[in-house]
DNA sequence: AAATGATATGTTATAACATATCATTTGGTT
DNA sequence: AACCAAATGATATGTTATAACATATCATTT
């Protein structure tokens, strides 16, 4: 179920973060359990009104945006750069360093897919960008589309 | 010559709209002008402000906007989504639609780079994301690396 | 228990990026 | 000249994000 699941990654970021000082503080828990709920990327402000409705309770928008970054740093959850939005990061392992974190977001439905693209495929642009002179760091990527079921529900 | 370059391409620019009512001005030439002599991507901010320096007359925000607007619809520009900064579009022919513009961006100097990927490559990641139940609309991509010149003149 | 230090959060202000709306000007057409 | 559409100006506002400084919370040491 849902919420066991959810409350499994909660737990392993607690084991993760049961090093130096690092808490994972009631606020931390109530955001990274927000951005699991959500069926889609989520805006700060978005989050910051989920945060009210959900737990009756206003959360400052700076408060936002600090716990979002510190998701960032400990690999907790992802900034699509094309939309504004947040995701939370979807390798619930400690071995995930998310360095490249690759996306497919559907145009309708908004939902957004973490996807692993192979070495093969990701050489393939590494080729492209070499001819063109350049040496491709990491690239996150987002890809954009339509899922199946808005491919299906089409008028 | 650049200036001649640019000229060309103005001219090309304003054949193209010798259409309906549209017409090439003289703040759409000098922005147009501004993208295609700057070296890397530019905000909004920084087209105005380069504007107001290179022709000793302020403009708006709102009509830089505006022209970028106008530019992406006609294809003489892209908004790197990665930045927030805007190119010029480097296909400069009547034939190009540039549905989906490919740019490689250099960490150090910020240059970026309009590119061509085969769609044998892009059909490639079309595979992927068929696997992952999406299919792919033509996606702008920005991906992110070293420029030849920044990797020779690393520390 | 009090002091200290580290981490987290609150508060306020402001920067950076972008759009909405309505008024006015401009340039080509009749 | 009068008209009309297109473009621009002006103002307000919305959205996204960071800076700067103060306070709270928790763990550790004294």
């Amino acid at each position: 179920m849902k919420e066991q699941w959810i409350e499994r990654i909660i737990e392993q970021a607690k084991d993760k973060y049961a090093r130096t000082g690092v808490r994972l503080t009631t606020k931390r828990k109530r955001i990274l359990k927000i951005l699991l709920v959500s069926d889609i990327p989520l805006s700060a402000y978005e989050i910051a009104d989920s945060y009210n409705n959900a737990f009756g309770e206003s959360i400052p928008e700076m408060t936002v945006y600090r716990i979002l970054n510190f998701f960032e740093q400990e690999h907790l959850s992802h900034k699509l750069s094309s939309t504004n939005k947040y995701v939370p990061c979807s390798h619930h392992s400690n071995s995930c360093t998310c360095e490249a974190p690759q996306f497919l977001i559907c145009g309708k439905c908004q939902t957004a897919e973490e996807i692993s693209i192979s070495k093969a495929v990701m050489g393939e642009l590494e080729k492209v960008a070499l001819k063109a002179g350049y040496s491709l760091d990491e690239s996150q990527l987002e890809l954009k589309g339509l899922c199946n079921k808005c491919i299906g529900s089409e008028e």
